[in-house]
DNA sequence: TTGTTATATGCTAATATGTTCATATAATGA
DNA sequence: TCATTATATGAACATATTAGCATATAACAA
């Protein structure tokens, strides 16, 4: 009886997968240095050193977390000499993070 | 130079009050335990119990979830008897918790 | 009151996470 | 080649998180 799939395409448990995959997007979320990173690349791509600057975060901190951002396949970055531009990858995710800032602007 | 405030209503970067709620919530929503029960409660309301059983999570590890969950407003719940109902309590975040499981299937 | 069922809580151990420092790599120009 | 700029990486540390056990509380029935 359990996993009973609902009309509505709902289940009543969620296959470990599909779990894994939800929890670690909304892990990434769930950081205020990685929320701050995405919210800055919304409108524009940026160089490391410009989120460096921009935020006032130490180099190294960006970097780790723009490579966790770029396992989850949230950011991508193109080359430029030295410089490497990152921007964001997932629509949807951008969408949904969106969404959670105007949630919290509005109470 | 710093926080401009954009057109769109977005920022270079943002107030530490909404990124406190915001990384909050999605803190809340990164655990694998916290969506399975979030999950179940999209369409009905459940009793610990039911929780318990339905996910086969211990009741202690439930209650400590559903806690986590009551405290950010994420959920509520209504007595009757010995008998606590658990159910969502924020349709905003359980839809973006559809919105990310949807996302998370279609791959 | 005592027992029973349902749920919550305090504590602890294991694990995960985030930041920092120091250093490595990579591209480029002199 | 060497120096410089931009970025990545590894290791170490501090802190946060999670689950589980044991126990406490709360409501109710007998």
């Amino acid at each position: 009886m359990e996993d009973f799939e609902y009309e509505n395409g709902f289940t009543q448990d969620l296959d470990s997968e599909t779990l894994f995959i939800v929890s670690q997007t909304f892990k990434a979320l769930g950081d205020p240095t990685r929320i701050r990173i995405l919210n800055l690349l919304f409108n524009k791509e940026c160089s490391v050193n410009e989120i460096v600057e921009t935020l006032d975060i130490r180099q190294s901190t960006v970097s780790h977390q723009l490579r966790f951002l770029k396992n989850l396949r949230l950011v991508k970055f193109r080359r430029e000499g030295t410089t490497l531009y990152y921007s964001h990858d997932d629509e949807h995710v951008m969408l949904i993070l969106k969404q959670m800032i105007d949630h919290a602007c509005h109470n």
